[in-house]
DNA sequence: TGTCCAGTTTAAGATTGTTTTAATGCAAGT
DNA sequence: ACTTGCATTAAAACAATCTTAAACTGGACA
Protein backbone atom coordinates (compact mmCIF):
# COMPACT_ATOMS: atom_id res chain seq x y z
CA UNK A 1 0.00 0.00 0.00
CA UNK A 2 1.29 3.65 -1.18
CA UNK A 3 -0.10 6.65 0.51
CA UNK A 4 0.57 10.66 0.47
CA UNK A 5 0.63 12.53 3.50
CA UNK A 6 0.36 16.07 3.64
CA UNK A 7 1.52 17.04 7.19
CA UNK A 8 3.83 20.29 7.69
CA UNK A 9 4.99 18.98 10.97
CA UNK A 10 8.74 17.61 10.58
CA UNK A 11 8.93 15.73 13.93
CA UNK A 12 5.33 14.26 14.10
CA UNK A 13 5.84 13.27 10.35
CA UNK A 14 8.53 11.80 10.80
CA UNK A 15 7.46 9.57 13.61
CA UNK A 16 3.99 8.68 11.76
CA UNK A 17 6.18 7.56 8.32
CA UNK A 18 8.43 5.20 11.01
CA UNK A 19 5.59 3.51 12.25
CA UNK A 20 3.63 3.19 9.29
CA UNK A 21 6.61 1.48 7.53
CA UNK A 22 6.94 -1.13 10.20
CA UNK A 23 3.43 -1.89 8.89
CA UNK A 24 4.28 -1.94 5.61
CA UNK A 25 2.93 1.34 4.50
CA UNK A 26 4.83 2.96 1.91
CA UNK A 27 4.65 6.78 2.42
CA UNK A 28 5.64 9.94 0.46
CA UNK A 29 5.66 12.94 2.66
CA UNK A 30 5.16 16.79 1.56
CA UNK A 31 5.22 19.25 4.01
CA UNK A 32 3.59 22.29 2.28
CA UNK A 33 0.17 22.34 0.47
CA UNK A 34 1.46 23.28 -2.74
CA UNK A 35 3.62 20.34 -3.37
CA UNK A 36 1.03 18.26 -1.87
CA UNK A 37 -1.42 19.34 -4.57
CA UNK A 38 1.20 18.34 -7.45
CA UNK A 39 1.76 14.73 -5.73
CA UNK A 40 -1.89 14.26 -5.07
CA UNK A 41 -2.72 14.85 -8.66
CA UNK A 42 -0.29 11.39 -9.42
CA UNK A 43 -2.24 8.21 -10.00
CA UNK A 44 0.07 7.46 -7.41
CA UNK A 45 -1.64 6.06 -4.18
CA UNK A 46 -4.06 3.99 -2.03
CA UNK A 47 -5.02 6.72 -0.21
CA UNK A 48 -4.04 10.58 0.90
CA UNK A 49 -3.69 12.06 4.10
CA UNK A 50 -4.34 15.69 4.11
CA UNK A 51 -3.57 17.72 7.42
CA UNK A 52 -5.60 21.11 7.13
CA UNK A 53 -3.54 23.43 8.47
CA UNK A 54 -0.85 23.83 5.94
CA UNK A 55 1.25 26.22 4.44
CA UNK A 56 0.51 28.12 1.10
CA UNK A 57 -2.37 25.65 0.54
CA UNK A 58 -5.02 24.23 2.72
CA UNK A 59 -6.00 20.90 3.00
CA UNK A 60 -10.00 21.33 2.27
CA UNK A 61 -8.27 23.20 -1.19
CA UNK A 62 -6.54 20.07 -1.99
CA UNK A 63 -9.38 17.67 -1.53
CA UNK A 64 -11.65 20.35 -3.08
CA UNK A 65 -9.19 20.31 -6.20
CA UNK A 66 -8.03 16.64 -6.26
CA UNK A 67 -12.49 15.79 -6.11
CA UNK A 68 -12.84 18.46 -8.81
CA UNK A 69 -10.47 16.64 -10.84
CA UNK A 70 -12.77 13.43 -10.48
CA UNK A 71 -9.65 12.12 -8.55
CA UNK A 72 -11.41 9.37 -6.63
CA UNK A 73 -8.42 8.10 -4.63
CA UNK A 74 -9.41 7.67 -0.61
CA UNK A 75 -8.98 10.81 1.63
CA UNK A 76 -8.53 11.31 5.52
CA UNK A 77 -8.79 14.62 7.01
CA UNK A 78 -6.77 15.42 10.19
CA UNK A 79 -7.19 18.67 11.48
CA UNK A 80 -5.04 20.35 14.36
CA UNK A 81 -8.11 21.83 15.96
CA UNK A 82 -11.07 19.12 16.91
CA UNK A 83 -13.09 21.81 14.78
CA UNK A 84 -16.46 20.63 13.79
CA UNK A 85 -17.06 22.89 11.41
CA UNK A 86 -13.72 21.55 9.41
CA UNK A 87 -15.32 18.49 9.85
CA UNK A 88 -18.07 18.55 8.58
CA UNK A 89 -16.75 20.87 5.50
CA UNK A 90 -14.32 17.79 4.41
CA UNK A 91 -16.92 15.30 4.68
CA UNK A 92 -19.02 17.81 2.32
CA UNK A 93 -16.35 17.73 -0.15
CA UNK A 94 -16.09 14.31 -0.39
CA UNK A 95 -13.52 13.08 2.08
CA UNK A 96 -13.72 9.40 2.83
CA UNK A 97 -12.81 9.53 6.89
CA UNK A 98 -11.81 12.25 9.44
CA UNK A 99 -9.40 11.67 12.17
CA UNK A 100 -8.71 14.50 15.07
CA UNK A 101 -5.67 15.59 16.36
CA UNK A 102 -3.73 14.58 18.38
CA UNK A 103 -4.54 10.44 17.24
CA UNK A 104 -2.46 7.61 17.86
CA UNK A 105 -0.80 6.13 14.87
CA UNK A 106 -2.30 2.84 15.39
CA UNK A 107 -5.58 4.68 14.70
CA UNK A 108 -4.72 5.94 11.54
CA UNK A 109 -3.29 2.73 10.37
CA UNK A 110 -6.72 0.71 11.00
CA UNK A 111 -8.27 3.61 9.24
CA UNK A 112 -6.33 3.36 6.46
CA UNK A 113 -6.44 -0.53 6.46
CA UNK A 114 -10.36 -0.33 6.10
CA UNK A 115 -10.28 2.61 3.51
CA UNK A 116 -7.95 0.29 1.09
CA UNK A 117 -10.23 -2.78 2.08
CA UNK A 118 -13.37 -1.02 0.54
CA UNK A 119 -15.03 -3.35 -2.14
CA UNK A 120 -14.63 -0.36 -5.20
CA UNK A 121 -11.17 -0.35 -4.51
CA UNK A 122 -10.42 -3.73 -2.56
CA UNK A 123 -6.85 -4.63 -3.31
CA UNK A 124 -6.73 -7.75 -4.77
CA UNK A 125 -4.69 -10.28 -2.58
CA UNK A 126 -3.37 -12.67 -5.41
CA UNK A 127 -2.83 -12.33 -9.16
CA UNK A 128 -2.23 -14.57 -11.56
CA UNK A 129 -0.67 -15.17 -15.27
CA UNK A 130 0.12 -17.96 -16.95
CA UNK A 131 1.35 -20.49 -14.84
CA UNK A 132 2.20 -17.56 -12.18
CA UNK A 133 1.05 -16.69 -8.95
CA UNK A 134 1.71 -13.98 -6.84
CA UNK A 135 0.17 -13.50 -3.63
CA UNK A 136 0.43 -10.17 -2.07
CA UNK A 137 -0.32 -10.77 1.50
CA UNK A 138 2.83 -13.25 2.02
CA UNK A 139 4.87 -11.82 -1.10
CA UNK A 140 5.19 -15.39 -2.32
CA UNK A 141 5.72 -16.12 -6.22
CA UNK A 142 4.59 -19.36 -6.66
CA UNK A 143 5.58 -20.41 -3.06
CA UNK A 144 9.37 -18.76 -3.16
CA UNK A 145 9.37 -15.86 -1.04
CA UNK A 146 10.07 -12.14 -3.12
CA UNK A 147 11.42 -8.95 -1.12
CA UNK A 148 9.95 -6.00 -0.85
CA UNK A 149 10.47 -4.43 -4.42
CA UNK A 150 10.60 -7.36 -5.89
CA UNK A 151 7.13 -8.05 -5.16
CA UNK A 152 6.38 -4.59 -6.30
CA UNK A 153 7.60 -4.82 -9.72
CA UNK A 154 6.04 -8.36 -10.53
CA UNK A 155 2.48 -7.01 -9.17
CA UNK A 156 2.79 -4.18 -11.59
CA UNK A 157 4.03 -6.27 -14.20
CA UNK A 158 0.85 -8.43 -13.63
CA UNK A 159 -1.40 -6.24 -13.36
CA UNK A 160 -0.80 -5.08 -16.84
CA UNK A 161 -0.11 -8.11 -18.81
CA UNK A 162 -1.19 -6.93 -22.30
CA UNK A 163 1.03 -3.72 -22.39
CA UNK A 164 4.50 -3.09 -21.28
CA UNK A 165 5.26 -0.53 -18.40
CA UNK A 166 8.12 1.92 -18.59
CA UNK A 167 11.22 2.16 -15.72
CA UNK A 168 9.48 5.57 -14.54
CA UNK A 169 6.20 3.97 -14.05
CA UNK A 170 7.96 1.49 -11.84
CA UNK A 171 10.52 3.27 -9.73
CA UNK A 172 7.82 6.17 -9.12
CA UNK A 173 4.74 3.17 -7.75
CA UNK A 174 7.75 1.09 -6.22
CA UNK A 175 10.51 3.66 -4.92
CA UNK A 176 8.27 6.65 -4.82
CA UNK A 177 9.03 9.89 -5.12
CA UNK A 178 11.46 10.94 -2.32
CA UNK A 179 14.31 11.30 -4.14
CA UNK A 180 15.85 11.11 -7.31
CA UNK A 181 16.01 7.12 -7.80
CA UNK A 182 18.25 5.43 -10.72
CA UNK A 183 17.01 3.12 -13.21
CA UNK A 184 19.30 1.06 -12.71
CA UNK A 185 17.92 -0.22 -9.53
CA UNK A 186 14.82 -1.61 -11.70
CA UNK A 187 17.57 -3.22 -14.12
CA UNK A 188 18.76 -5.06 -11.10
CA UNK A 189 15.84 -6.03 -9.73
CA UNK A 190 14.59 -7.60 -12.58
CA UNK A 191 17.81 -9.18 -13.17
CA UNK A 192 16.36 -11.08 -9.79
CA UNK A 193 13.41 -11.41 -10.61
CA UNK A 194 14.50 -13.48 -14.23
CA UNK A 195 16.55 -15.22 -12.14
CA UNK A 196 13.72 -16.06 -10.08
CA UNK A 197 11.59 -17.42 -12.36
CA UNK A 198 14.25 -19.64 -14.08
CA UNK A 199 14.74 -21.13 -11.07
CA UNK A 200 10.84 -21.64 -10.68
CA UNK A 201 10.91 -22.88 -13.99
CA UNK A 202 8.16 -20.72 -15.21
CA UNK A 203 7.35 -20.94 -18.81
CA UNK A 204 6.57 -16.33 -18.47
CA UNK A 205 9.52 -14.75 -18.77
CA UNK A 206 9.79 -10.57 -18.59
CA UNK A 207 10.57 -9.35 -22.22
CA UNK A 208 12.76 -5.64 -22.56
CA UNK A 209 11.29 -3.50 -24.77
CA UNK A 210 14.38 -1.23 -25.78
CA UNK A 211 13.22 2.55 -24.96
CA UNK A 212 10.38 1.65 -23.56
CA UNK A 213 10.34 -0.57 -20.54
CA UNK A 214 9.21 -4.20 -19.49
CA UNK A 215 6.16 -6.81 -20.27
CA UNK A 216 5.64 -10.57 -19.65
CA UNK A 217 5.41 -12.74 -21.63
CA UNK A 218 5.35 -16.64 -22.61
CA UNK A 219 8.60 -17.83 -23.75
CA UNK A 220 9.63 -18.00 -27.13
CA UNK B 1 -2.26 10.00 -24.55
CA UNK B 2 -1.51 12.18 -27.40
CA UNK B 3 -1.26 16.32 -26.64
CA UNK B 4 -0.18 19.21 -28.88
CA UNK B 5 2.54 21.23 -27.25
CA UNK B 6 2.86 24.74 -28.84
CA UNK B 7 5.71 26.33 -27.23
CA UNK B 8 8.43 28.38 -28.85
CA UNK B 9 11.12 27.91 -26.67
CA UNK B 10 12.63 25.31 -28.20
CA UNK B 11 14.85 23.79 -25.19
CA UNK B 12 12.36 23.90 -22.72
CA UNK B 13 10.22 22.53 -25.19
CA UNK B 14 12.74 19.45 -25.67
CA UNK B 15 13.30 18.87 -22.43
CA UNK B 16 9.37 18.90 -21.42
CA UNK B 17 8.73 16.09 -24.63
CA UNK B 18 11.29 14.09 -23.39
CA UNK B 19 10.16 13.61 -19.85
CA UNK B 20 5.95 13.11 -21.29
CA UNK B 21 7.44 10.64 -23.62
CA UNK B 22 8.80 8.45 -20.53
CA UNK B 23 5.49 8.92 -19.36
CA UNK B 24 3.78 7.46 -22.26
CA UNK B 25 2.81 10.60 -23.44
CA UNK B 26 2.84 11.40 -27.39
CA UNK B 27 3.64 14.33 -28.11
CA UNK B 28 2.90 16.75 -31.84
CA UNK B 29 5.61 20.15 -31.30
CA UNK B 30 4.65 23.02 -32.73
CA UNK B 31 7.17 25.95 -32.40
CA UNK B 32 4.56 28.98 -33.78
CA UNK B 33 1.35 30.21 -33.13
CA UNK B 34 0.67 29.89 -37.00
CA UNK B 35 1.68 26.24 -37.12
CA UNK B 36 -0.09 25.41 -33.42
CA UNK B 37 -3.33 26.88 -35.07
CA UNK B 38 -3.53 24.20 -37.80
CA UNK B 39 -2.21 21.21 -35.93
CA UNK B 40 -4.75 22.14 -33.15
CA UNK B 41 -7.79 22.37 -35.67
CA UNK B 42 -7.06 18.04 -36.55
CA UNK B 43 -9.14 16.10 -34.27
CA UNK B 44 -5.81 14.25 -33.46
CA UNK B 45 -5.54 15.29 -29.59
CA UNK B 46 -6.87 14.27 -26.08
CA UNK B 47 -5.14 17.88 -24.18
CA UNK B 48 -3.74 20.81 -26.23
CA UNK B 49 -1.11 22.48 -24.38
CA UNK B 50 -1.04 26.33 -25.71
CA UNK B 51 1.91 29.06 -24.24
CA UNK B 52 0.05 32.40 -24.66
CA UNK B 53 3.42 34.44 -25.75
CA UNK B 54 4.33 33.17 -29.34
CA UNK B 55 5.84 34.23 -32.40
CA UNK B 56 2.68 34.94 -35.78
CA UNK B 57 -0.12 34.40 -33.40
CA UNK B 58 -0.56 34.53 -29.43
CA UNK B 59 -1.68 31.03 -27.24
CA UNK B 60 -5.23 33.47 -26.57
CA UNK B 61 -5.89 33.43 -30.31
CA UNK B 62 -5.14 29.90 -31.32
CA UNK B 63 -7.80 29.47 -28.13
CA UNK B 64 -10.09 31.93 -29.35
CA UNK B 65 -10.05 30.59 -32.54
CA UNK B 66 -10.37 26.81 -32.01
CA UNK B 67 -13.40 27.31 -29.45
CA UNK B 68 -14.67 29.38 -31.91
CA UNK B 69 -14.96 26.53 -34.07
CA UNK B 70 -17.07 24.08 -31.73
CA UNK B 71 -13.55 22.12 -30.23
CA UNK B 72 -14.61 21.36 -27.35
CA UNK B 73 -10.98 19.50 -27.18
CA UNK B 74 -9.44 20.39 -22.73
CA UNK B 75 -6.94 23.36 -22.99
CA UNK B 76 -4.61 24.15 -21.18
CA UNK B 77 -2.59 27.81 -21.11
CA UNK B 78 1.01 28.77 -20.00
CA UNK B 79 2.38 32.29 -18.82
CA UNK B 80 5.71 32.96 -18.60
CA UNK B 81 4.21 35.60 -16.18
CA UNK B 82 1.96 35.23 -13.60
CA UNK B 83 -0.03 37.69 -15.15
CA UNK B 84 -3.85 37.73 -13.47
CA UNK B 85 -4.94 39.33 -16.59
CA UNK B 86 -3.99 36.25 -19.17
CA UNK B 87 -5.04 33.79 -16.72
CA UNK B 88 -8.89 35.28 -16.24
CA UNK B 89 -9.02 35.85 -20.48
CA UNK B 90 -7.62 32.28 -20.96
CA UNK B 91 -10.70 30.81 -18.73
CA UNK B 92 -12.93 33.12 -19.91
CA UNK B 93 -12.05 32.32 -23.55
CA UNK B 94 -12.71 28.54 -22.38
CA UNK B 95 -9.50 27.18 -21.48
CA UNK B 96 -9.60 24.31 -19.24
CA UNK B 97 -6.68 24.80 -17.03
CA UNK B 98 -3.81 27.26 -16.23
CA UNK B 99 -0.24 26.79 -15.18
CA UNK B 100 2.28 29.45 -14.71
CA UNK B 101 5.85 29.78 -16.01
CA UNK B 102 8.24 28.29 -14.83
CA UNK B 103 6.35 24.59 -14.13
CA UNK B 104 7.62 21.75 -13.08
CA UNK B 105 6.62 18.45 -15.81
CA UNK B 106 5.69 16.61 -12.89
CA UNK B 107 2.77 19.23 -12.27
CA UNK B 108 1.88 19.18 -15.88
CA UNK B 109 1.84 15.57 -16.73
CA UNK B 110 -0.82 16.11 -13.08
CA UNK B 111 -2.63 18.31 -14.97
CA UNK B 112 -3.24 16.06 -18.42
CA UNK B 113 -4.31 13.09 -16.34
CA UNK B 114 -6.65 14.82 -14.61
CA UNK B 115 -8.08 16.69 -17.55
CA UNK B 116 -7.94 13.13 -19.46
CA UNK B 117 -8.87 11.02 -16.65
CA UNK B 118 -7.09 8.24 -17.85
CA UNK B 119 -4.54 6.12 -15.58
CA UNK B 120 -1.47 5.99 -16.48
CA UNK B 121 -1.26 1.86 -16.91
CA UNK B 122 -3.15 -0.32 -18.61
CA UNK B 123 -3.57 2.39 -21.46
CA UNK B 124 -3.23 0.21 -24.60
CA UNK B 125 -2.88 2.78 -27.76
CA UNK B 126 -3.23 1.66 -31.44
CA UNK B 127 -3.60 2.49 -34.71
CA UNK B 128 -5.24 0.59 -37.63
CA UNK B 129 -4.99 0.85 -41.48
CA UNK B 130 -6.36 -1.70 -43.47
CA UNK B 131 -5.03 -5.02 -42.66
CA UNK B 132 -2.58 -3.40 -40.02
CA UNK B 133 -2.69 -2.72 -36.67
CA UNK B 134 0.07 -0.84 -34.42
CA UNK B 135 -0.09 -1.07 -30.70
CA UNK B 136 2.29 2.06 -29.40
CA UNK B 137 2.16 0.42 -25.72
CA UNK B 138 4.17 -2.48 -26.99
CA UNK B 139 5.75 -1.86 -30.02
CA UNK B 140 4.46 -4.63 -32.30
CA UNK B 141 3.05 -4.46 -35.80
CA UNK B 142 0.54 -6.85 -35.96
CA UNK B 143 2.44 -9.20 -33.76
CA UNK B 144 6.43 -8.41 -34.82
CA UNK B 145 8.72 -6.14 -32.56
CA UNK B 146 9.23 -3.21 -34.14
CA UNK B 147 12.11 -0.62 -32.88
CA UNK B 148 11.99 2.91 -31.39
CA UNK B 149 12.66 4.53 -34.73
CA UNK B 150 10.25 2.04 -36.90
CA UNK B 151 7.67 2.07 -34.77
CA UNK B 152 8.09 6.55 -34.63
CA UNK B 153 8.03 6.19 -38.77
CA UNK B 154 4.87 3.95 -39.08
CA UNK B 155 3.02 5.44 -35.82
CA UNK B 156 3.10 9.29 -38.71
CA UNK B 157 2.46 7.12 -41.60
CA UNK B 158 -0.83 5.53 -39.94
CA UNK B 159 -2.22 8.67 -38.30
CA UNK B 160 -1.64 10.07 -41.95
CA UNK B 161 -3.48 7.50 -43.73
CA UNK B 162 -4.23 9.71 -47.36
CA UNK B 163 -1.79 12.00 -47.07
CA UNK B 164 1.86 12.37 -47.47
CA UNK B 165 4.51 13.17 -45.14
CA UNK B 166 7.87 14.35 -46.32
CA UNK B 167 11.45 13.10 -44.80
CA UNK B 168 11.85 16.25 -43.19
CA UNK B 169 8.66 16.15 -40.90
CA UNK B 170 9.40 12.01 -39.92
CA UNK B 171 13.08 13.51 -38.93
CA UNK B 172 11.64 16.12 -36.80
CA UNK B 173 9.09 13.78 -35.06
CA UNK B 174 11.29 10.59 -34.91
CA UNK B 175 14.57 11.65 -34.90
CA UNK B 176 14.20 15.05 -32.35
CA UNK B 177 14.21 18.75 -33.08
CA UNK B 178 18.06 19.24 -33.83
CA UNK B 179 17.92 18.45 -37.37
CA UNK B 180 21.19 17.70 -38.04
CA UNK B 181 20.33 14.54 -39.33
CA UNK B 182 20.44 13.23 -42.86
CA UNK B 183 17.41 12.04 -44.96
CA UNK B 184 19.32 8.75 -45.32
CA UNK B 185 18.12 7.51 -41.84
CA UNK B 186 14.76 7.80 -43.20
CA UNK B 187 15.07 5.78 -46.46
CA UNK B 188 17.01 3.02 -44.40
CA UNK B 189 14.34 2.75 -41.78
CA UNK B 190 11.70 2.98 -44.94
CA UNK B 191 13.51 0.07 -46.33
CA UNK B 192 13.14 -1.70 -42.89
CA UNK B 193 9.89 -1.15 -42.79
CA UNK B 194 9.02 -2.60 -46.29
CA UNK B 195 10.65 -5.45 -45.77
CA UNK B 196 8.54 -5.86 -42.18
CA UNK B 197 5.14 -5.26 -44.46
CA UNK B 198 6.38 -7.90 -46.62
CA UNK B 199 7.17 -10.33 -44.49
CA UNK B 200 3.84 -9.83 -42.29
CA UNK B 201 2.28 -10.49 -45.96
CA UNK B 202 0.41 -7.28 -45.20
CA UNK B 203 -1.51 -5.67 -48.37
CA UNK B 204 -0.60 -2.44 -47.38
CA UNK B 205 2.53 -0.14 -49.03
CA UNK B 206 4.95 2.13 -48.25
CA UNK B 207 4.65 4.37 -51.53
CA UNK B 208 7.61 7.17 -52.19
CA UNK B 209 6.62 9.63 -53.43
CA UNK B 210 9.64 11.57 -55.48
CA UNK B 211 10.83 15.26 -54.40
CA UNK B 212 7.81 14.71 -51.56
CA UNK B 213 7.94 12.00 -49.26
CA UNK B 214 6.24 8.88 -48.58
CA UNK B 215 2.32 7.77 -47.77
CA UNK B 216 0.40 4.36 -46.91
CA UNK B 217 -1.56 2.85 -50.39
CA UNK B 218 -2.66 -0.25 -50.70
CA UNK B 219 -0.38 -2.59 -53.28
CA UNK B 220 -1.18 -1.84 -56.77
C1' DT C 1 25.99 -0.73 22.32
C1' DG C 2 27.59 -3.84 19.14
C1' DT C 3 26.80 -7.53 15.82
C1' DC C 4 24.32 -9.81 12.50
C1' DC C 5 21.40 -10.12 8.67
C1' DA C 6 18.26 -9.43 4.91
C1' DG C 7 17.49 -6.21 1.80
C1' DT C 8 18.99 -2.44 -0.94
C1' DT C 9 22.15 0.52 -3.41
C1' DT C 10 26.25 1.37 -6.02
C1' DA C 11 29.36 0.75 -9.54
C1' DA C 12 31.88 -1.33 -13.20
C1' DG C 13 32.41 -4.43 -16.97
C1' DA C 14 30.11 -7.44 -20.25
C1' DT C 15 26.59 -7.91 -23.47
C1' DT C 16 23.21 -7.03 -26.64
C1' DG C 17 20.16 -4.62 -29.91
C1' DT C 18 19.70 -0.36 -32.27
C1' DT C 19 21.33 3.38 -34.84
C1' DT C 20 24.53 5.44 -37.85
C1' DT C 21 27.62 5.35 -41.55
C1' DA C 22 28.84 4.76 -46.00
C1' DA C 23 29.33 2.38 -50.24
C1' DT C 24 26.83 0.56 -54.05
C1' DG C 25 22.86 -0.46 -56.92
C1' DC C 26 18.58 0.97 -59.00
C1' DA C 27 14.73 3.93 -61.02
C1' DA C 28 12.67 8.00 -62.60
C1' DG C 29 12.68 12.14 -65.08
C1' DT C 30 14.93 15.10 -68.50
C1' DA D 1 22.09 8.22 -71.62
C1' DC D 2 22.80 10.92 -67.73
C1' DT D 3 21.72 12.96 -63.55
C1' DT D 4 19.56 13.07 -59.37
C1' DG D 5 17.03 11.05 -55.78
C1' DC D 6 15.98 6.92 -53.52
C1' DA D 7 16.85 1.87 -51.94
C1' DT D 8 19.45 -1.56 -49.98
C1' DT D 9 23.08 -3.59 -47.36
C1' DA D 10 26.45 -4.74 -44.05
C1' DA D 11 29.69 -3.32 -40.89
C1' DA D 12 31.03 -0.07 -37.33
C1' DA D 13 29.81 2.77 -33.62
C1' DC D 14 26.92 3.57 -30.03
C1' DA D 15 23.92 3.35 -26.16
C1' DA D 16 20.73 0.79 -23.36
C1' DT D 17 20.49 -2.88 -20.59
C1' DC D 18 22.25 -6.94 -17.93
C1' DT D 19 24.85 -8.99 -14.48
C1' DT D 20 27.63 -9.41 -10.71
C1' DA D 21 29.67 -8.56 -6.56
C1' DA D 22 30.84 -5.64 -3.10
C1' DA D 23 29.42 -1.79 -0.01
C1' DC D 24 26.04 -0.10 2.59
C1' DT D 25 21.75 0.38 5.64
C1' DG D 26 18.54 -0.03 9.21
C1' DG D 27 16.18 -3.08 12.10
C1' DA D 28 16.39 -7.10 15.39
C1' DC D 29 18.39 -9.03 18.97
C1' DA D 30 21.66 -10.15 22.42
Amino acid sequence: MRILYVEDEKYLAEAVIHLLKKEKINVDWAADGEEGLELALKPNYDVIVLDIMLPKLSGLDILQTVRGRGIKTPIIMLSALNEVEDKIKGLDYGADDYLAKPFKTAELIARLRALVRRPALAEVEKLEYEDLKLDLTNRTLNGSELTDKEAGIMEMLMRTPGSAITKEQILAHVWGLDSEFEENYVEVYVSYLRKKLKSLKSKVQIKTIRNLGYKLCLES
